[in-house]
DNA sequence: AAGTTGTCTTGAGTTATTCAAAACAACTGA
DNA sequence: TCAGTTGTTTTGAATAACTCAAGACAACTT
């Protein structure tokens, strides 16, 4: 079934026209298995299958893929850039501030108006972005045991 | 005029439980003058009037004032850290796409609602974080110059 | 099957930021 | 007012994330 799975990754690239590699399939593989993940976890998780790859290479994907509008970047404050395969349904993100930890967030429907600025100040307003922060699951029963002390 | 804020300042740093340097006043005080400022243009700032100063201390500076809560960190995806002495209002930015100019954009009152995730995954929400993006009112307009050649 | 175009590999360089140790200055109490 | 203590700054070096450039190579076109 990997080759299922290869061969729409590859239409994927293709309807985006760009060229199908081996390193490019590897990237969206990987980031189908783990979202959220920085360039230096997407070599590691593609290394194996591509032993000659280099992480300037999957830079080079990562910024073709990004441009071609297949990965959505997100920079989140103190990470390193995080991709994503989820992509046009601008929804949110929320990170936990003990392990950076990233989980999607579903955009808020019905609220539009809370992400138009009051006052723009002459800016055309282009998007919004929103990111929320707390503490993950994981997290919280860690720092409940610590306090149990 | 420049001693009564000098004063201004230095109270300021003491309430906060922080000893008064030139270095910290100094800071601050090119903080007042241009928000949304780098390390590293606080540091072209500050130097005139710190000659012996370098880099490092004004990251340590802003490191210090920044845990103290006198500075507010912001990190827009793309850009260095910039910091701002406006705090406590939990107001948003927005950044120009074409120049990295930051404004600051009050937080829209009543609605609210629109920062509450509809699904946090079982995180606990401490803050929800805005950014805007668009183009500048100086970018728009060397935009439409271009276009009209 | 060959050519062209775009991609990957290899290697080096840049920028923002952090770390560590010693020199130094600000507040405390005498 | 002065010495002591504690915290800050200076100096120097190191790190991490990312970018740039040139040649080797592979994918799609005809």
């Amino acid at each position: 079934m990997e080759t299922v799975t290869d061969a729409a990754l590859a239409d994927t690239l293709r309807e985006a026209g760009l060229k199908v590699t081996e390193p490019r399939v590897a990237v969206l593989t990987a980031l189908t298995e783990i979202p959220h993940s920085d360039a230096d976890t997407i070599f590691g998780a593609v290394l194996p299958s591509l032993p000659g790859t280099s992480l300037q290479a999957v830079y080079g994907v990562l910024a073709a893929l990004t441009t071609a509008g297949l990965l959505r970047k997100i920079e989140p404050a103190g990470s390193s850039a995080l991709y994503e395969r989820r992509i046009g349904d601008n929804h949110h993100h929320i990170v936990c501030t003990e392990c950076s930890a990233v989980r999607d967030v579903d955009c808020v429907v019905g609220h539009a108006p809370c992400l138009t600025p009051s006052d723009a100040g002459g800016f055309t307003v282009h998007t919004a972005e929103v990111n929320f922060w707390g503490v993950c699951p994981d997290c919280q029963n860690a720092l409940t045991q610590k306090s149990a002390d």
